[in-house]
RNA sequence: GGGCUCGUAGCUCAGCUGGUAGAGCACACCGCUGAUAACGGUGAGGUCACAGGUUCGAGUCCUGUCGGGCCCA
């Protein structure tokens, strides 16, 4: 390194007379301390409702939470899920719509009464309903309260005085109401039918209430006689093969299912012909040491239809039917079936006509219809005794263990079986009068669903429709304490007939929880309950209503899916509340957004009601997420110990950080989550930090009102203009990413923006004219104005993904008393479209890229450090630009050195250590000569000594 | 097992309707010391999961395999 010394004979220190960068925006953010500032502050601003009345009239955005189960802490899905909610609040409250969001809970359900009950223990049993429901209302206040709470941790903005909540009594009652309306189309009914059963909970489950583990179970091959008419005059064959891998549904076997168009083989196994698929039997044969079997005879499976066999142990001559779902994978392509234990058995037999018959009791044992040695015995208990059972009678070919996945109650992990119950239903394909016309929920469903809803990603499209097309009739009840009562009644002991659910009965039921909550169900008495209700004028009421008093009816004890609570909030919020899009009232909503499990949970059981109800779909647009996974892209979860808690991650990094490592994630597809991503988030958050800080600190001696000046179509070359129109550009980007939900792609042009745009491109190169330009001087001046006109557009830009550090940064630009930021608009940029900006900008831009490379290539050949020891010779003529209509100075500041001169043809790099250095701006810009100030021999540039007044 | 989906530099991701691979971070080297627990410059990183196929040409289309995720069975 050299040190050129004899241009100063002694070292004077001009620091005090520049205009150096000075703000009270820390440096260091502190988010943890100071966004509590903020929320205290937004408090007493009531920001919420100052939102509301700012935007009142505005056009509206209806967007509407999705509500999650109260129970636990909120973990990352939450965090993900509200974050981008809120972006959406805010971004859309930022481009001026009137966009209210109401936080909703679902509070009912098993979870939470499994949790109540566990906690009880022993005391749960002499317990009444109620009594378990208090403490299910107090479980789920706390959750909703401390959920909340985090949630408001998160700068959420939301109408956290009014939440909806699933057990309040209003929205109880918009739920009952959309039921009465679906009772009025003749959707529901009630109907015996095989669901997935908890017996270590003694209730029906949702899918959803499913999962699935492995699980080793008894598989074993049966062999069924054929009666003796269907086994013909020949012997062609006497016996078929069956394969099943729950031995205990063998006694409610009411038929075998074939395919008609297999290929079938009879073959001989001891003194027995036997019928199976021939595919399969090389492999089910070899299993018992028949190798090489040949099938004495083959035919097809059309013609086993029909014929009939002796149960092996119950007394029931079975049918063989044909069914498509047989497939030739497993087993023996003659399918066991027992229509009270499986869905597409059940199917089969209502089809057949065959018995729905089902020998298994709640409690998982045998009842008295069942052969009396598994009376009274488990399900599990009676798998080996069926095994014992035919070996004895010499029905059984062949059985071994094997490990399978196996549906399991979510809650309590014990295995779930199929029992047919009676349970009251939404028939998905019932054809009833939609004000879209006659049609069936499915159709309607699925066509909305194919073309008239928005999917982002698109591909949601399918998934919701694939999962539309195969979903059976919607099974409503449960047989638990904690929900939403379904309010049908029996009749009194001796009187006959269907229970009493009709539109109107069900409307007064709903009209009695509005008032009273749905605790009433278990505390009134069916007339009091029934208050508003009169069977006389109801033309749908059963005939015995009318002869019995209503104090004497029977309530139902089965409660809602809480999908069906859930489902129908468009109505029991939103359409309650007056919030949703229309004039048609018709609780119709710009947008619902959830992780994509919800394709088959709220947003298909929100469709479902709202479009038999109003034959229109809850939302026009359906944005999902993925899900999170831990850095190797594995799920997480607890036991595996890769998650991450909410409570550190904001308690390290702060909420501002958090938001915006949400941000800038692709959030369509999974999403890899490590602390490492947060730190980098932090790290991110800190450049966009200093670059607003810089931005601020350069506004210290600005004022908007005075210096705020205009450029003029001279200076259409000036860098100024040129980040004008950069700015302009990333406005419109901006905004443009936000309309379309593109949280991804907003904060990365934002961060490009700081981080190249201003940092490395316009701040560094207007940097020697802010510091050491006159302060009033007019050069100085438009760098600032333009630094003010960034700062308003970039610090809303960044409002709703940063809500603390924007607010902040706000009061630095406005002050104290300004309005708050979220209560603005984003920054209208129509008039700064009026600034002339060249269009030769994108040119020069480019060949910077260049001239930095050339600067550096000449700074290592010739040892020199200081870029301003540099200068440049640029030919006019370049690439796309006119070189000579640009200003030298503003070229050379670009670049970071001391003098661009534009002449001749060729790029040149000048070394020049052998001109004079400024002392004031470090600068060899050859204007510098000897002055004196304050008694000192200085040398100064023409610039520098106006700056300070000797020239 | 089925439906949907993902697999591009060390990491996180862009790459629209097919035409010689891009960004940020990290990394290496350098500079500034008047944004300083900051700021700037330059550079090195990829047989685009794998295997086939269509095409003059594929990260981009098709088929299959492997591996992950969600939802079902």
């Amino acid at each position: 390194m050299r040190t050129d010394m004899s241009d100063t004979p002694k070292k004077v220190n001009f620091k005090a007379t520049l205009n150096l960068p000075k703000t009270a925006f820390p440096m260091k953010a502190n988010l943890v301390q100071n966004e509590q500032q903020s929320t205290k502050r937004w408090d007493k601003l009531d920001l919420y409702n100052a939102i509301r009345k700012e935007r009142a009239g505005s056009p509206k955005f209806v967007f509407h939470d999705g509500p999650p189960y109260a129970n636990g802490a909120i973990h990352l899905g939450h965090l993900l899920n509200k974050v981008l909610k809120d972006f959406v609040v805010r971004t859309q409250t930022l481009a001026g719509k009137d966009c209210a969001y109401i936080p909703g809970w679902d509070c009912h359900g098993l979870p939470i009464e499994h949790k109540v009950m566990q906690d009880l223990g022993d005391k749960a049993r002499q317990m009444q309903p109620i009594q378990i429901r208090r403490k299910c209302k107090t479980y789920a206040e706390k959750f909703v309260k401390q959920q909340m709470g985090q949630m408001k941790q998160l700068l959420t903005i939301a109408d956290y005085d009014n939440p909806y909540l699933t057990m309040d009594p209003g929205f109880e009652q918009g739920v009952i109401e959309v039921f009465s309306a679906l009772v009025e189309k003749g959707l529901v009914f009630r109907q015996l039918k095989p669901v997935h059963w908890s017996i270590d909970n003694q209730t029906a489950l949702a899918e959803a209430e499913l999962e699935y583990e492995d699980r080793e179970d008894t598989s074993v091959f049966v062999i069924f006689d054929l009666t003796d008419d269907a086994k013909g005059g020949e012997s062609r064959f006497d016996s078929i093969m069956i394969w099943t891998t729950t031995p205990w549904t063998l006694p409610a076997n009411i038929a075998v299912a074939v395919h008609e168009r297999y290929e079938y083989g009879v073959y001989q196994i001891g003194d027995r012909k036997v019928v199976l698929a021939t595919e399969l039997a090389e492999k089910v044969l070899a299993k018992e040491g028949f190798d090489d079997l040949q099938p004495i005879k083959t035919f097809k499976g059309s013609e086993l239809i029909g014929l009939t066999y002796q149960h092996p142990f119950v007394n029931h001559t079975g049918k063989i039917v044909h069914a498509e779902y047989v497939t030739l994978e497993d087993g023996t392509g003659m399918v066991h079936t027992a229509p009270g234990h499986g869905v597409e058995d059940y199917q089969t037999g209502l089809r057949e006509g065959l018995p729905i018959y089902c020998p298994v009791q709640g409690d998982g044992t045998f009842d008295d219809t069942a052969p009396d040695w598994l009376t009274g015995k488990s399900i599990w208990d009676g798998n080996p005794l069926v095994v014992d059972h035919l070996i004895a009678s010499g029905h059984l070919f062949h059985t071994h263990k094997f490990m399978h996945s196996y549906p399991h109650d979510w809650r309590g992990k014990t295995p779930v079986i199929f029992r047919a119950t009676e349970q009251w239903f939404i028939g998905v394909d019932k054809d009833f009068s939609s004000p879209a016309g006659q049609s069936t929920m499915r159709k309607l469903a699925m066509d909305y669903a194919a073309n008239k809803i928005r999917f982002i990603p698109e591909w949601g499209r399918n998934r919701m429709r694939g999962m539309l097309e195969s979903r059976p009739d919607w099974c409503i009840s449960r047989q638990r304490s904690w929900g939403l009562p379904i309010p049908a009644f029996y009749p009194p002991e001796g009187t006959e007939g269907a229970p009493l659910l009709t539109a109107a009965s069900v409307k007064a039921v709903a009209e009695c929880f509005g008032q009273h909550g749905s605790d009433s169900w278990f505390v009134a008495t069916p007339d009091q309950i029934l208050a508003t209700y009169d069977a006389a004028s109801d033309p749908d009421a059963p005939a015995w209503v009318k002869d019995v008093e209503l104090f004497q009816l029977h309530k139902a004890r089965d409660t809602f899916d809480v999908w069906f609570e859930s489902g129908s909030s468009w109505n029991a919020c939103m359409r309650k509340r007056g919030l949703d899009k229309g004039d048609a009232g018709d609780g119709v909503t710009d947008l619902y957004l959830e992780g994509s499990d919800q394709h088959r949970g709220w947003f298909q059981h929100s469709l479902l009601p709202a479009i038999g109800v109003t034959g229109k779909p809850a939302f026009e647009s359906v944005l999902t997420h993925g899900f999170m996974v831990d850095k190797d892209g594995k799920k997480m979860s607890k036991s595996l110990g890769n998650t991450l808690d909410v409570a550190d991650l904001l308690k390290e990094f702060g909420a501002d950080v958090c938001r915006w490592w949400v941000s800038r994630l692709n959030v369509e597809n999974d999403i890899k989550v490590d602390h490492a991503f947060f730190k980098l988030a932090g790290e991110e958050y800190r450049k966009i930090r200093n670059t607003i800080r810089f931005l601020l600190s350069n506004l210290s001696d600005f004022d908007k009102e005075t210096d705020k000046v205009k450029l003029t179509d001279k200076e259409a070359t000036s860098i100024d203009a040129w980040a004008i129109g950069q700015l302009i550009k990333l406005s419109d980007k901006v905004t443009d990413c936000y309309a379309n939900f593109n949280f991804r792609g907003a904060s990365e042009l934002l961060y490009n923006f700081c981080n190249d745009t201003l940092s490395a491109e316009y701040l560094v190169a207007v940097k020697d004219r802010l510091y050491c330009d006159a302060p009033g001087s007019l050069r100085r001046k438009r760098a600032q104005a333009t630094v003010y006109r960034i700062s308003t557009v970039l610090i809303r830009l960044l409002a709703p993904i940063m809500p603390h550090t924007a607010d902040e940064a706000w009061r630095a630009l406005e002050g104290d008393d300004a309005k708050c930021v979220h209560l603005m608009t984003f920054q209208d940029t129509s008039c700064m479209k009026q600034i002339p900006v060249s269009d030769q900008w994108d040119a020069v831009m480019k060949q910077r890229d260049g001239w930095m490379r050339e600067l550096e290539k000449f700074r290592q050949a010739n040892d020199l450090d200081n870029p301003l020891d540099l200068g440049l010779v640029l030919p006019a003529r370049t690439e796309g630009a006119d070189l000579s209509a640009f200003d030298p100075t503003d070229l050379a500041d670009m670049c970071g050195i001391s003098k661009v001169t534009v002449e001749g043809d060729t790029l040149q790099v000048i070394d020049l250590r052998d001109q004079p250095r400024c002392d004031r701006s470090w600068k060899r810009d050859g204007t510098v000569k000897a002055y004196t100030w304050e008694d000192n021999d200085v040398m100064l540039s023409t610039r520098d000594a106006a700056a300070v007044g000797v020239a």
